[in-house]
DNA sequence: GCGACAG
DNA sequence: ATCTTGTCGC
């Protein structure tokens, strides 16, 4: 036993520096055929969670599998390691597909960190899936609001070096914040989460893992 | 010393 | 993240 899962904010952050050397901002020659949004939801009193990951037809959006899993927080929450907390979960979910997905969503940030290493590039590296990350609010790094028709972005910033997109995905709707987790350009994600929103602020993969988790814990299995 | 702080 | 009622806009 190598490595145990952190237990204390220093093991944490000394786990995150070790592995953002395995980020490759590199993007795929071929576009994902299937994507997959990733979500937990949890329990009010109890220390229960559900796990979920949805997995769609990157053209037309319709889902081809699905997964869900109870688990536990595998950390408490600190922000900066929000990773800790749920990626055990997560990895059972993603174990439990019949397929493997082109492109992983996660519901959080990925560059725009700290340490450049938020949720999506630790599920990235440790998948090796190709990963990226959509936050619904700023973590860190300097940034200036979009303009306001979808597609409108502006870059978010950490010592001069861009680090993602804050995307407005629909007119005058509040923007998301998109940075890269592994296998994939500041660039590339933006565009990829801009084509899984057509609608909707959010990625339908990640409106579909948070519907699938929430159900999940709600009672119902499908 | 005082704010900021993914989900 | 979760707890919460009504309210505003499409
Ligand atoms: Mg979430």
């Amino acid at each position: 036993m190598s490595d145990a899962w952190p237990t204390t904010v220093a093991e944490a952050e000394a786990e995150q520096d070790r592995l953002r050397a395995r980020v490759d901002l590199t993007d795929s020659p071929a576009p994902p055929r299937t994507v997959a949004g990733l979500d937990v939801a949890y329990a009010d009193g109890d220390e229960r969670l559900v796990a979920a990951v949805v997995v769609l037809d990157a053209a037309t959006l319709a889902p081809v599998d699905e997964a869900v899993t109870i688990g536990r927080p595998a950390f408490p929450y600190v922000p900066g390691l929000f990773a800790f907390r749920e990626i055990p979960a997560l990895l059972d979910a993603l174990d439990r597909l019949t397929t493997r997905p082109d492109l992983l969503v996660c519901d959080g940030h990925g560059l725009a960190h700290p340490r450049r290493f938020g949720l999506a590039c630790h599920l990235g590296v440790l998948t090796g899936l190709p990963a990226l990350g959509v936050g619904k609010t700023h973590l860190t790094g300097e940034w200036s609001m979009p303009g306001e028709r979808r597609g409108d972005a502006s870059p978010i910033t950490l010592d001069g070096v861009t680090v993602g997109t804050v995307l407005r995905t629909q007119d005058r709707v509040r923007p998301v914040f998109v940075s890269p987790g592994h296998r994939i350009s500041v660039a590339g994600a933006t565009a990829q989460v801009l084509a899984l929103a057509p609608r909707f602020r959010l990625p339908e993969t990640t409106r579909a893992a948070d519907h699938a988790c929430r159900a999940a814990l709600a009672g119902r299995t499908r």
